[in-house]
DNA sequence: ACTATAATATACCGAAGAGTACAGAAAAGT
DNA sequence: ACTTTTCTGTACTCTTCGGTATATTATAGT
């Protein structure tokens, strides 16, 4: 009963992603939101409740949805150590105009150290991709081509520091073959 | 002749980087500005122009006063190697409470993209940074310490990637030992 | 068709944002 | 001492912020 929803909340809360995803927390206004999402300022709100909730669900379906990508590419790695690359290489902005970076290394310096929430949101997140990454460098040591020197979670942890260096690295740093270098240079750690 | 500042401009804009650093460009109010500076809005219109001005100015002079810390604690360490390790130790915050992160990778992420001169200003000092690094690289090598296998400039700008993505990690990961853990890691890839 | 219910749209709220006009206060030159 | 110049402090501008009250519209069950 009553009237119906004229949007898809998942379509709108995509969009919020993007918004906040290139603007930020403090810099999107609801404005922005609003106008980007299609709907009406109460829709906003009776549907996410705050622009602060709204944020965390929107990092929250980013997070879904790019480990849902994560594990695809890896899957499509002819090697362990080629799906490793293929994970660095996302940071590596192929056209000139990609320059969003990753939502989460932005939500990490932005929001962490205020909100304890996304916090946890992140922590959790990236525990999760550390795992994933684990399964690739512990397949990567049975077949010789990665070091035992490392415990695969380790080696994965390490791994993520270096994405998001590459991800801050990227902000200033316009030319792929660098990026490329660096991530190969990082990668090389793990190698026997 | 006129009268004369009652505030030294150093010593407020030490104390506007403090307020940036942590609280980043959006987040900072004039008022938090004013208030931490203990002047008046009109002496800050005065002296530094815009906020958007000040923040330039002050992550300059923070820029300025890392690279003068960062090349005494170069100079400190016993080995080439361990200078560079003292170096991403920097990123390693040792007590719960200085979670400001680096305020050039706070800026690479909140406003490389959309500002051309902080972009601009970012990679001068990166590159300075790098340059100095490359010395130790270079000293590190000639003393066999470090793989010739990298140019010394391609392996500092691998560690200015690396400490970048430490000072992200650091940002969800409070246990000072796992980010040893990581940068030393990230070290080993210099190594013969 | 009627009614209960839920979502929409318009218009608004007080608070806080960045930036400034203007008058008073202090220092230097004469 | 007086004038000129520069800085300071108060109070203000206009705009935008996040969030909401209210009235209207559309749907589902009866």
């Amino acid at each position: 009963m009553g009237r119906v929803k004229q949007f898809k909340v998942e379509d709108a809360l995509a969009k919020a992603t993007d918004v906040f995803w290139h603007k930020g927390f403090e810099a999107a206004s609801l404005s922005d939101l609003t106008e980007e999402m299609g709907i009406q300022r109460p829709s906003l709100y009776d549907t996410f409740g705050s622009k602060a909730e709204l944020y965390r669900d929107a990092l929250m379906a980013y997070q879904a949805g790019a480990r849902a990508q994560l594990e695809q590419l890896l899957a499509e790695g002819a090697t362990p150590v080629d799906s490793l690359r293929r994970f660095l290489s996302t940071a590596i902005p192929n056209s000139v105009n990609d320059r969003k970076g990753c939502f989460c290394v932005n939500a990490s310096i932005e929001t962490a150290s205020h909100e304890a929430e996304i916090q946890e949101v992140l922590q959790k997140h990236f525990a999760q991709v550390q795992t994933l990454l684990a399964r690739y460098v512990s397949a990567g040591q049975a077949a010789g081509e990665i070091s035992l020197d490392l415990s695969p979670m380790d080696a994965a942890g390490y791994l993520l520091t270096l994405i998001h260096g590459l991800h801050v690295t990227a902000r200033t740093t316009a030319d792929p073959a660098i990026l490329t270098a660096r991530a190969e240079c990082g990668l090389s750690a793990l190698l026997p």
